[in-house]
DNA sequence: GTAATAGTGTCTATCAGACACTATGGT
DNA sequence: ACCATAGTGTCTGATAGACACTATTAC
């Protein structure tokens, strides 16, 4: 018992810990995750793509959050997206190096295409969402977690304003309605959606600024708040059968 | 670069790697959360009272949820609860002994009374759970940690089945609405209520079993699922003002 | 009978779905 | 004028809240 304590303290063995990222986004027609094609020389999955991530540095890094911060400023440049947790994943067989534990963060960047490759070397790329996966093998177990953080996107745009975070900065209703049926994958009804948006303090006009198009000029919005997002007392039941 | 990603691999300082617990059961008028005195000898918050838990062994436990269920079984005895994961905590302050990251995990436990002292030495207790906290403080970050556990369980009670895993193997509707009253700390309406419950496939009755007590018999009931929680499609309003 | 608790009938308020309608721009 | 898209009015249906009612036991 004693002897066991003494071992549990510091000699234990210890788990490599790491720190993953799904990184989502969405262009015209579909949610995309941002991926990196790993190094030629490492000795785990060499030129596989894989979530962004890595080591915790514990030089480096003041905790996880920070971490996962850090990582996503070296794979994007952005600097204060939506970031939640996900979960951890960790066993003996996710890594060849050894007993491996990841924190896994989801982000939501507002424009895909202004900020890829940085002067980053590593190759990265987004890839289109499909169900719950991508057209390519992945590394590790992180088919497994990016189907995990899709899902939980999923769950909680039924009744939360997440796709929100999707968004640029200023946006039509009518644009935050398509996020939300592309997150979704199934359409919304327009005036149930508005009066829903509308009866909560997510967005506000912003004052005589107006999209152009086809049609009628549609007023532009910005969000209330960069960082929390609000809860809706139902989901969205979607259309009658 | 390539001086960094070679001292990545493997020789990268290791953050130390915990599991801890937040199980949670209700007697007759409250939330009670399960908390541990640490031993008189570590050298980490020595004799304080903290989440169940303790460092990942990566000889013993397949995977961090084998890990939860391993010290789960020591503290308590039971085998297979309702478990889900909170999330996990890292930094370099939180453990006085290094840089160290926990992966929390939520139990539900259907009878506190009859599981508690297992033939396990160190000190174990049920702590009332008042708002968010216990009467006494806790070692590490921990009481953040209940914090987030208690908040969890709080507003998933809004939209799911989770308290009928508090109940025990039959229980009436009024006593399962009473531990929906307990963990959220507001009354539910009974019809209201039922109707709810009944509209999904939860529960089934037992037979001819009835609870006797001073008024009318009451229909026992028992869980169809002792692993999948229920969603419903909108949360408990509440009594309007 | 009364007290106590289980369980139901039914009205109302709220809000999503449906969908037709009006509004306002371009061409 | 006509098209396209923005945005609204309003009816219906589902369901939670309210609350009074009935049902079944012990005493």
């Amino acid at each position: 018992m004693a002897a066991s304590r003494a071992r549990s303290e510091l000699t234990f063995p210890r788990p490599l810990t790491t720190v993953d990222l799904a990184i989502f986004a969405v262009d015209e027609e579909s949610l995309q995750v941002l991926l990196v094609k790993r190094s030629h020389d490492t000795s785990a999955f060499a030129d596989a793509w894989a979530l962004p991530g890595g080591f915790v540095d514990v030089a480096l890094d003041a905790d996880l959050e920070q971490c996962a911060l850090r990582k996503l400023r070296e794979k994007t440049g952005v600097e204060a997206p939506y970031l939640e947790q996900v979960g951890s994943w960790g066993n003996g067989t996710r890594d060849p190096r050894g007993w491996s534990a990841t924190h896994v963060y989801l982000a939501l960047l507002g424009r895909a295409r202004e900020l890829l490759p940085g002067g980053n070397a590593a190759e990265t790329r987004w890839f289109l969402v499909k169900g719950e996966r991508v057209s390519v093998p992945l590394a590790f177990d992180h088919a497994e977690i990016l189907k995990a953080a899709v899902s939980r996107l999923r769950a909680k745009v039924e009744y939360t304003s997440l796709p929100a975070f999707l968004m640029p900065g200023e946006f039509t209703l009518t644009e935050l309605q398509h996020t939300y049926e592309i997150v979704l994958g199934r359409d919304l009804e327009k005036k149930a959606f508005r009066t829903r948006i509308m009866a909560t303090d997510l967005v506000e006009e912003v004052p005589g600024r107006m999209r152009d198009g086809q049609g009628r000029p549609a007023q532009l919005y910005r969000l209330r708040s960069r960082k929390r997002p609000v809860f809706f007392a139902r989901t969205f039941s979607g259309p009658r059968s």
